[in-house]
This record gives C-alpha cells, sequence and structure tokens, in this order.
DNA sequence: TCTCGCCTTCTTTTT
DNA sequence: GAAGGCGAGA
C-alpha cells in the first residue's frame, strides 16, 4: 500500500503506532520519541490513505500552543485541508460543546468564561459575605477544597453533607454560594467547563449520540495530564468506536496538583481489555550527555515504571552548570553564554530558559533587557492581567453577557461615577428583593426613587446605557471596542489624569485595541476555528451519506436565573458585533500572545511547566536551588511531591537537543529578604560525566565584562568584588569574592535550611546610604545600535511604521507615520520589528 | 465617597 | 518588593 505519508521514515514501534488505527491503543511515548510526529502521521495516514473525513476526526492536546503546532504540521501533510477536523485543547473543546448546547444546562450560548482571577473574586466576595474570615481560611484552601470537588464531581449538596471539619464545611458554604452565583451570572468557571460537558455529555444520550457518532478517531495528548473529568469525558466519547488513542509518558506526569491522575494511563488497559499498547523508548531529539542526565535524575524516583530511553546520537557537549553569585548575576551569565551561542551560528529562536516559577522570570527578563538579549515570554500573561486591560474586558464582557454580575460589579465605578460600596450594598439588596440580576437591579434603581440620590441614578442610568448602546454596535472589532472603551469614559479619565502612569495606561488599551484589531484577521479564518456538522453542512462541505439529521434538541431545562439570550436580546437588543464572543473566549483561554507577536527573532522565556511538549537547541535551566527548584520544603512529608518536582526537572532536562545549561545562585532575593539556598539535589544526580561546572563555586571569579555596575540594594563601592557581587552575604560584607566562594563551594546539596536574612536590615541600608541608581548602558553601544539605528524603518504591532529618531542603550526614539508621534520605546520590549 | 498610606501576605505550576 | 486589604481622614 503506498502511503500519502513516508511512512518508511518510522522506526518500527512508530509505524506499529501510526498503522494500528482501529480500537484502544495506548502509546509509552518517552521523551523526545517522536511522539507527535507519530500522532501527526497517524491522522494524516487516517484521511489521506485511508479516507476517512477529517471532521471525523478530534485531536485533544493539552494546551493551546500543542495544538497550533500540531494544526500547523497536519496542515502542511494534508494539502487538501483539515476542516472540520478538532485539534484543540479539552478546555477548548468542552467550551465548543456548550456553546452549542447550553441551555439544556440552564445557561445560554452567551455564557461568560470566569478566567482564575474572576473566580478568585467571586470566592471573596462570598466569603465576605457570608463573614468568612480569610486569617482563618485562607480563600485559596477553600478554592483549591472546592476546585477538588468540583473535579471529582462532587456537587455543592453531596459535599455539604460530606463535610465533617469545619474548613470543609466552610468551603461547602462557599461552594453552595459559588455556583448560585456562577448560574445566576451565566458564568462558568475552567473548572465548570469541563464538568459542565461532562454533565452534557452524561444527561443528554442525544447529544453524546452526536459526538460519539461524528468523532470517530479521537486521540488525546498528554494522557498522564489528564484529571478524572477529562477521562471520563474522552471514554465517553469514544465510547461507541472505541477508536481511542492516547498517548503518554508517567515520567512527564507534572500536573497532579491539578487532578491529574497518573492512575489514568496505567488503568487504560484495565478500561479498555482490547487495547493495544506501543511502546516509543528511542530518543530522537537529545544527546548522549543529556539524555544519560534526564536518565540519572528520574531514576531516582521510585513511583514509575521502570524504561530507559536511549540515543543513536553522539554524547554532544557537556551539560554546563554554574553558580552564580546571585540573581542578577545568573540573569547576566545567561545572557552572556547567549551571545557566545549566537556567535557560534545560533539564532535567538533556538534558544529558551526556564524557570520554576514566574516570579523568576522578572529579573532574568531585566538582565536580558540590559544585555540586549531579545526575549519573548511565554505563559506569562501580564499583560493582560493589568487593571486597565481587565477593565476593557469587563466592560466588553458585561455589553455581551449582562448578568455576569463580576464585570458589572469591576467597572460599575470605573472610571469614578460616584457609585461606591454603600450604593453597590443597597443594588445588590435590590437585587435579590427582585430575584434578578445584578445588572438589572441598576435598571431598577433608576427609577427608584425613594433608596438612591438623583446623582446616583443619573450616573447609574449612564452605566447601563452603555450596555444598550455597545450591543448595538458594529463593524470592525478594534473599531468596536474602540468605541465601547470610549463610551464607557475609561479613556478620557485617564486622559484627564495627565500622569505619565495614566499615559501608559492609555498606551496599554491602545495596545490593546490593535490586538483586538490583529485577532480579527487572523482568526477570520477557518483554521482552528471548531466547527460544528450544521456549519459544515452550511458551508457546503459533503457531510456523509450516513450522517444521521441532526436531533431535535428537546425542550431546554428551566433557567436558573440567568436570563435566556432571547430575554437578554429583547431587553438590551441583539448583539450586533459577531467577533466580540470570540475575542473574549480567545482571552479567556489564554491562547498565547506570542502567537500574536509577530516574526520577531527572540529567546523563549518560560515556565517548565509551559515548555512540556516543546524543544529547543539550547535551553537554560535557571534557579536550580533547594526551594525554588525543587520548590518549597513541603515534601519532607509528602515525597510524592518531591518526585513530581523531579519528573519536572526531567521535563525540563528532555527539552533540550544539543545544550543544555543549569544555573543557580549562592544567594537569591526572594520577598525582599536575601536567602543562600542550597544548589538543588537535581544538579547532584547527574553522573559527573556528563556535567562541567563553573562560577563561583568552582573556578572563582568570573564577569564577562560589560555588566560590573553598583547595584540597586545600596551596596556599592571601588572594590573589585563588592562591585560586582555586592550585597550582605552571610551577614558581612563581602570585599572580595572570596568569603562567597568559599563559603557556598562547601554548601552540601540538600537537607539544609535555607538562611534567611530580614529585610529590615537592606531598608536600613538603603536608607542609611540611598544607592546612586546608576542606569547602566552597555558600553558598547555598537550592541544595541546593530539592531536599530536612526532613519531604519520600524513597524510597531500597535502604532505601524515609524522611522527611527534616535537609538542608545536600550531605548530607541520612533517617529510614527499615522500618528506622527514620537515615541520612546525599550529595544527588545516593545513589539517592533525592523522593516527594510 | 474617595484617596492615601500603612499593613500583611505572598509564590508554585495551567486551562 | 509588590499587590491587595483595611482604616483614617478629607
Amino acid at each position: 500500500m503506498p502511503y500519502a505519508v513516508d511512512i518508511d521514515s518510522l522506526n518500527p514501534a512508530q509505524k506499529e503506532a501510526v498503522l494500528t488505527t482501529e480500537g484502544p491503543l495506548l502509546v509509552l511515548a518517552g521523551a523526545g520519541s517522536g511522539k507527535t510526529r507519530v500522532l501527526t502521521y497517524r491522522i494524516a495516514h487516517l484521511v489521506a490513505d485511508l479516507g476517512i473525513a477529517p471532521w471525523r476526526i478530534l485531536a485533544i492536546t493539552f494546551t493551546n500552543k500543542a495544538a497550533a503546532e500540531m494544526r500547523e504540521r497536519l496542515g502542511a501533510l494534508l494539502p487538501d485541508g483539515t476542516r472540520g477536523m478538532w485539534v484543540c485543547t479539552f478546555h477548548a473543546m468542552c467550551v465548543r460543546m456548550l456553546r452549542e448546547d447550553a441551555d439544556l444546562l440552564g445557561y445560554t450560548g452567551q455564557f461568560t468564561i470566569y478566567d482564575d482571577d474572576d473566580s478568585r473574586r467571586m470566592v471573596r466576595d462570598i466569603m465576605q459575605a457570608l463573614g468568612i474570615e480569610q486569617k482563618q481560611y485562607p480563600l485559596n484552601m477553600i478554592r483549591s477544597k472546592i476546585s477538588a470537588a468540583k473535579n471529582a464531581m462532587v456537587d455543592p449538596d453531596e459535599f455539604s453533607r460530606r463535610a465533617s471539619t469545619p474548613p470543609e464545611q466552610k468551603a461547602a458554604q462557599v461552594y453552595l454560594e459559588l455556583e448560585r452565583r456562577l448560574r445566576a451570572a451565566n458564568a462558568m468557571d475552567f473548572d465548570d467547563l469541563l464538568v459542565r460537558a461532562l454533565e452534557l455529555l452524561r444527561t443528554r444520550p442525544e447529544v453524546l449520540e452526536k459526538y460519539q457518532e461524528r468523532f470517530r478517531y479521537i486521540s488525546v495528548d498528554e494522557y498522564q495530564d489528564t484529571n478524572h473529568v477529562q477521562y471520563e469525558i474522552a471514554n465517553l466519547l469514544a465510547g461507541r468506536y472505541q477508536n481511542l488513542m492516547v498517548v503518554g509518558d508517567d515520567d512527564q506526569s507534572i500536573y497532579s496538583w491539578r487532578g491529574a491522575d497518573i492512575s489514568n494511563i496505567l488503568d487504560f488497559e484495565q478500561d479498555f481489555p482490547a487495547a493495544h499498547v506501543v511502546k516509543l523508548e528511542q530518543n530522537y531529539r537529545s544527546t548522549g550527555h543529556i539524555l544519560s542526565a534526564a536518565n540519572a535524575v528520574v531514576r531516582h524516583n521510585s513511583q514509575r515504571k521502570e524504561k530507559r530511553l536511549f540515543t543513536a546520537a553522539g554524547d554532544g557537549e557537556k551539560i554546563q552548570a554554574y553558580q552564580a553569585s546571585d540573581e542578577r548575576d545568573e540573569g547576566r551569565w545567561i545572557a552572556s553564554e547567549i551571545e557566545k551561542l549566537r556567535a557560534g551560528g545560533m539564532s535567538y529562536d533556538d534558544i529558551a530558559v526556564f524557570y520554576r516559577t514566574n516570579a523568576q522570570s522578572r529579573i532574568l527578563e531585566d538582565m536580558f533587557l540590559r544585555a540586549g538579549v531579545p526575549y519573548k515570554i511565554v505563559g506569562g500573561t501580564r499583560f493582560f492581567d493589568r487593571a486597565e486591560i481587565r477593565d476593557v474586558m469587563a466592560y466588553l464582557k458585561m455589553i455581551v453577557n449582562p448578568a455576569d454580575e463580576m464585570s458589572v460589579k469591576r467597572v460599575i465605578n470605573t472610571p469614578r461615577r460616584g457609585i461606591g460600596s454603600t450604593s453597590i450594598a443597597k443594588i445588590e439588596e435590590l437585587a435579590r428583593e427582585n430575584r434578578c440580576s445584578f445588572f438589572q437591579a441598576c435598571e431598577i434603581a433608576t427609577a427608584e426613587t425613594g433608596r438612591f440620590s438623583a446623582k446616583v441614578r443619573a450616573a447609574l442610568g449612564d452605566f447601563v446605557a452603555i450596555v444598550r448602546e455597545g450591543r448595538r454596535m458594529d463593524g470592525e472589532l478594534q473599531r468596536v471596542v474602540e468605541a465601547i472603551v470610549e463610551q464607557s469614559g475609561l479613556m478620557q479619565a485617564l486622559r484627564a489624569e495627565g500622569t505619565p502612569e495614566a499615559e501608559g495606561r492609555v498606551e496599554n488599551i491602545q495596545e490593546f485595541l490593535g490586538v483586538a484589531a490583529e485577532f480579527e484577521e487572523s482568526h477570520d479564518d477557518i483554521e482552528g476555528t471548531l466547527e460544528s456538522l450544521e456549519e459544515l453542512r452550511a458551508a457546503g462541505l459533503t457531510v456523509g451519506a450516513e450522517e444521521v439529521a441532526a436531533p431535535q434538541p428537546p425542550a431546554p431545562v428551566a433557567a436558573a436565573a440567568a436570563q435566556t439570550a432571547d430575554e437578554i436580546d429583547r431587553t438590551y437588543g441583539a448583539l450586533a458585533c459577531k467577533a466580540l464572543p470570540a475575542l473574549l473566549e480567545w482571552l479567556a483561554l489564554r491562547s498565547d500572545l506570542d502567537a500574536l507577536a509577530g516574526e520577531t527573532r527572540a529567546i523563549t522565556m518560560m515556565t517548565v511547566h509551559s515548555a512540556k511538549g516543546l524543544e529547543f537547541p539550547a535551553v537554560f535551566v535557571a534557579g536550580l536551588e533547594e526551594g525554588i527548584f525543587p520548590h518549597v520544603a513541603g515534601f519532607t512529608d509528602d515525597p510524592a511531591k518531591l518526585e513530581e518536582e523531579r519528573r519536572l526537572a526531567y521535563v525540563a532536562i528532555t527539552r533540550a537537543r544539543k545544550r543544555l545549561f543549569l544555573t543557580y545562585a549562592a544567594t537569591r532575593r526572594t520577598y525582599g529578604s536575601t536567602q543562600a539556598n542550597p544548589r538543588s539535589r537535581f544538579v547532584g544526580e547527574i553522573p559527573a560525566a556528563d556535567i562541567e561546572f563553573s562560577g563561583v563555586g568552582s573556578s572563582g571569579f568570573e564577569g564577562t565584562g560589560w555588566e560590573k555596575r553598583g547595584d540597586r540594594r545600596g551596596t556599592f563601592g571601588s572594590g573589585v568584588g563588592s562591585d560586582m557581587y555586592g550585597g550582605r552575604v552571610f551577614g558581612s560584607y563581602t570585599r572580595s569574592t572570596g568569603g562567597a566562594v568559599r563559603h557556598t563551594s562547601i554548601s552540601p546539596d540538600a537537607g539544609r535550611k535555607p538562611s534567611t536574612f530580614g529585610s529590615g536590615t537592606s531598608h536600613r541600608q538603603r536608607s542609611a546610604a540611598p544607592a546612586p541608581k546608576v542606569e547602566q548602558r552597555r558600553p558598547d553601544a555598537a550592541k544595541a545600535a546593530e539592531v536599530f539605528a536612526p532613519g531604519d524603518t520600524v513597524r510597531h504591532k500597535t502604532f505601524g511604521t515609524g522611522t527611527v529618531i534616535t537609538a542608545s542603550g536600550d531605548m530607541i526614539e520612533v517617529k510614527f507615520e499615522k500618528t506622527g508621534q514620537v515615541k520612546k520605546l525599550m529595544k527588545g520590549f516593545a513589539p517592533i520589528v525592523k522593516v527594510d
């Protein structure tokens, strides 16, 4: 049989996995064993060789990034297109299913997705309302209890019944109220998306049948990270045709904190006794030293299936370990090594820097900025977390779904309209009395003479009008969003402030408008949209003759409190701009920003968690210290947690193809106090033959020249050592590097408590000797000027094309054509590219 | 009702 | 070191 895909390029195990298309299939795929290739080839084989219609295929991935990559690869393999195929995350799939049949569960199709922050606020509000002290019952504790309950499919009533301890009882109270409010707001949080979708499939046989019939071939990637609900969903969908392929690696299970359950992978053979099992053990990604290190580290775990990856590639270069004096030195060293790699012919795109926690990215960013290393951050969603951006989004959400209580409350007094907490409390009361939504209560309040002052009523009237007008607007997405922002008075208020800070916020909002515009452009095509069969039919796509007519949907469940879509339309007018909900959904599910960021060449920064499934020729892992990575000391009582940290280390190491660099700092500032963390035990678990050490702890003083500077902490001087390694080290100034070197070089790998210095010391120090905050520029400005020189034409993501006027150090000044404005931009930070 | 300043707490990790 | 919460004062 001639294959449409190059099947002979696969090894026997891979080939077996690709050709086993019928029946349940479990693929145990080690890191770098060509798992993605198997997944995509198998689908290509199904479509191109076996003639399966693309719309019969469902491929579930773990992250949006992985889904996008898979779509891209499939697009290349299948020239006739993949239209109708669902390649997406569990969450995206659930949203798609829920949007279609939300009315069956008492929601409308325009339900809002509450992200983590929204849901946190809601829980906070509820706890406040119920008089539960956050001090006694931490918000996060309550939230994780509720989340665990949801993922175990325990509803609030049952949870209440089971609650035996006081914290559980409190959590049950909150859960009950949370559920009520979410429903009333026509909103779902991330957990709900999965749980409700499962509920839909379980309670509505006709819906289940619709999808079972449609998706004859289902694959689930990163199966070791699926939680119980996801597992149930996958099993249900595959229930009829049993063509379920799951791919996973127990060594890469790093989401147990989110309810992921390795037993899913181990139980697969029990659930599907006919399951075929294929093991992929040959690694094609990494060189010998890297693979040997990874194997050695993960072998320290006891809870795992014994396996050993092998490679036919050569040893390659040894892993480089560097002990930095502190976290800034760490960043500088990484920057200088990156430049060395570049000098050796490697592109910025080939290089990635990983860290355990997002907080670590700040200092690295700072150092890269100074060193002129261009970077992009994956997952660090700081832009969308900015207050002004969230405000804008809240307006948009409110317009799409006026029942969305959290959004309405967020912006009812932003910008200031004179509607304070007293008025809000009164409106809430009104809502309770009338058993209506918060927003409806706002409307009632405008006519309520007794309770509200004329001023408040007028303000509420203006506020309510925004929704009506917003819903009426139509046209280009960017224009609509812009108009809504103007209408809301947000921009006006910020401009009126006139402070540089407010100006920055205005620019951020403009940036957001640019995002909206780009969203409309890049998401207009069908690629990546999850189309229903009806939509496919409407588009003139042949949907198989055997396809049964769409079942008639039964009468919807009586809405709990949410208004029906019709009702909302009648009251506030039909939503004219259809792209708006799509934008909000995209923002909520956080398809990563860099999909829109353009083609700038840059290194990639991300957490180890988000690195899963990716690979880079060169990888840096920063912060390999006890307490950082492995994170916190809580694992003394929980060896399972430590093992998960170790798997995380395994994931980090196995991302690297050719070069791997591990760094750790002798001292590090965390929470404003300095800690001396011992080197991570994981570094010590790497065989000596695979690794080389350098830095403070071994070869001693190592500087890269340009980075010498007085630091911000107020310790500065003319001494060679204090200049670079200034700061309090073990309670005394380090006049030379000697002390630090000797001390840290003997610190044992593990088991020691990190020593901490109080933040008070550094505060006093600062006030006694105010540090001259020297903005350090690289002495050779050539580096910076090499990228942008006066006269260059550049393109900014939001502001369009412009001409560089000046370029010095990290900053460039650009005059933009469209607006005629001159803007100061930070090189490597602002979304700009040079155009020839 | 808003604003300012002091206080505490906080860091996993992602959808 | 920052962000969010809380209380005091305008």
